[in-house]
DNA sequence: TCTGTAATTTGAAAGTTTTACAACTATCCG
DNA sequence: CGGATAGTTGTAAAACTTTCAAATTACAGA
């Protein structure tokens, strides 16, 4: 089944829009898509060559715009791609990248 | 023939969804959905209540991420939406709104 | 409890985007 | 030509985003 959007959803797209407006925030997505295993945030921060608090700080708004998921497992954090919002608000997003 | 994307895309993708993380921006495109008579800037900027300035720095925005195609006409200038990039960027976003 | 590793927070600096106004250019028509 | 209408550009202020380093919190294991 597949969500209708209407125009009350706008703040809602702006915000998935503007979190996806870096190419460091995409290339975050392309990691996870490509590491279904989930990606610690020090994985993901490592493979893309940014620095620990950065990677928190892009991590957040990825979070925050509902695309990831984030759950702690011990030490570490856990990124998983929220796929409802992708499928929700941009069908075929993830499989294009 | 659907176009194939790669990581050489992430500029081009960050530009969009750039162009697209305005509330003002998405309700712009939306009225050219809606209206695709090809409306002017100043019926855009007057239902949408922004000043002319304002109009076209946005339509701007969205003429440099491909997503409107510009023409003038007389003393008017038209916007018209770039389906080719809707389509090959964010195939269905044009029928959620 | 102490130590080490993982991640977040904070705050300052640098950079970017948005708004608004006024001045400007382009076009039309009498 | 001159006046009217449509849109653009320059510029400055305000608002927002990104980066980085240092301080802090969270957890695991000895």
């Amino acid at each position: 089944m597949t969500i209708k959007l209407t125009s009350k959803d706008d703040e809602k797209r702006a915000k998935i829009f503007k979190a996806l407006s870096e190419v460091k925030r995409i290339e975050m997505i392309r990691y996870l898509v490509r590491h279904p295993e989930h990606k610690t945030c020090g994985e993901v921060g490592e493979s893309l060559g940014m620095d620990k608090s950065n990677v928190s700080y892009h991590l957040k708004i990825l979070y925050e715009a509902d695309l990831i998921h984030i759950y702690r497992r011990g030490q570490n954090k856990y990124g998983q791609l929220r796929e409802d919002t992708f499928n929700a608000f941009l069908p075929g997003f993830l499989d294009s990248l």
